[in-house]
DNA sequence: GATCCACGGGAATACACGGATG
DNA sequence: CATCCGTGTATTCCCGTGGATC
């Protein structure tokens, strides 16, 4: 990132209240580069990559953990750090060169499966993982792109973490999928599939990660909150209360907190107020979907569900609401109740059945309500839109 | 070296049909 | 039976890329 944006970030971050000092620290989508309170997970998944300090190839190994555990988090520090030891020094150097074509190469790479679901996709993703030039995003064809792969990675001493990150989550690309489409660098590659259970008939080693205990997850919101808010924003006693209403998932802790701070935010008050954490445990869904889902949604998506959540929708058949988010941008009406159903079918809104008393004929219709934290959304994915080229850290 | 253009992937859109309902 | 909802899929559109052509 350049300094100029930086700034411009920290200066938009700071306008219209006093709460927030840096959002990054407080999204539940940004992860710390230290996992807090992990160092057990951490340990077992070294261990389970150790052949790599060898110049080996580690036999795969799967990550494993409830909803909101911090399986993301883990991996993707880990991996991270990895890549710097590994190949940090071929990275930073070789903006032309083909850098390090004699000696070993180990790349560690992380495929978002939320971003992936065609091989085209995959293949881009993993290139860009394992390039320093850009890949191209479209206008070639996938064959081309495996061809690279190969090109890339089928020699001696190229070898390739790969992590599948939400390889279990619908409309992603599976592990197996995965496999199939890495077969021809079969030897030169790891997966590592990362979820909340391992893939069907998994072969590999396991890694567990427990939920999250309450006075851990204190230790994440407090870690976050001391960096993200303001000094004096949010006392001990509600940072306990928020843990122990999220029951382990650190995710819904931190929508609520984040939630909580733009709410505040918004309000231009001084501090987070009772209210404002109330309002905001009850944006976030008690069987609803991680932000990051509605967050690695294409644009145009994303736009359909940010005027579904300013319309106030509630009561209103898809159909008509499919007519005003139609009004309000630039898709036809037909197209925006096609992504309406497709939506509710990814589970990232809900049909909720609408007992109609007016209408006379015909099937009943249903409304829509989201099943994602709306005012983490709504406060992430403008920015998103605005700088949508930017950010490719899932 | 500059320009053109065919190609491919994915998104947007159209459309048709099955099913629920009064 | 008429009517409208919900869904699967065919078709069209858009646009970046990279090789062909000049």
């Amino acid at each position: 990132m350049e300094l100029a944006e930086r700034i411009a970030r920290r200066r938009s971050s700071r306008q219209g209240g006093r709460v927030v000092v840096d959002r990054d620290h407080l999204s539940p989508v940004v992860h710390r580069p230290e996992p807090v309170g992990r160092g057990p997970v951490l340990e077992q998944l070294l261990d389970a990559l150790e052949p790599v300090f060898d110049g080996e190839l580690p036999p795969p190994v799967a990550v494993v953990g409830p909803p909101g555990s911090g399986t993301s988090a883990i991996v993707t520090a880990l991996f991270d750090a990895l890549n710097d030891q590994f190949s940090g020094s071929t990275r930073s150097i070789g903006t032309t060169t083909r850098a390090g074509s004699t000696g070993p190469v180990t790349w560690f790479g992380t495929v978002d499966g939320r971003r992936v679901g065609s091989p085209f996709s995959f293949y881009q993703a993993v290139l860009s993982a394992i390039s320093n030039e850009p890949v191209p995003e479209s206008g070639i064809g996938t064959d081309a792109l495996r061809k690279r792969l190969r090109d890339r990675l089928a020699r001696p001493n190229r070898r390739v973490i790969v992590a599948i990150d939400h390889h279990d989550e619908p409309e992603t690309l599976d592990a197996g999928r995965a496999r199939e489409l890495l077969a021809p660098v079969d030897e030169h590659v790891t997966i590592v599939p990362v979820g909340q259970r391992e893939p069907d008939d998994w072969k590999g080693t396991t890694v567990s990660v427990p939920a999250y205990r309450d006075h851990e997850l204190v230790d994440v919101i407090t870690d976050r909150a001391s960096t993200g808010l303001a000094a004096g924003t949010l006392d001990h006693d509600t940072v306990r209360d928020l843990a122990a209403w999220a029951d382990g998932n650190a995710h819904d802790a931190l929508a609520a907190l984040f939630g909580a701070a733009v709410l505040a935010s918004e309000a231009d008050a001084d501090r987070i107020e009772r209210n404002h954490l109330e309002a905001a445990r009850a944006d976030v869904p008690e069987t609803g979907v991680h932000v990051g889902r509605a967050l690695a949604l294409s644009e145009t998506r994303q736009q359909v569900l940010l005027s579904l959540i300013e319309l106030d929708a509630a009561d209103r058949p898809i159909r008509e609401i499919a007519t005003a988010i139609a009004g309000r941008s630039s898709l036809t009406a037909g197209t925006v109740k096609r992504f309406l159903y497709e939506l509710a079918d990814r589970g990232v809104i809900e049909r909720v059945p609408l007992s109609t008393s007016d209408r006379g004929s015909g099937r009943q219709p249903s409304t829509v309500r989201p099943l994602f934290p709306t005012v983490v959304f709504r406060s992430l994915a403008a920015t998103s839109v605005q700088s949508a080229d930017r950010n490719d850290s899932g």
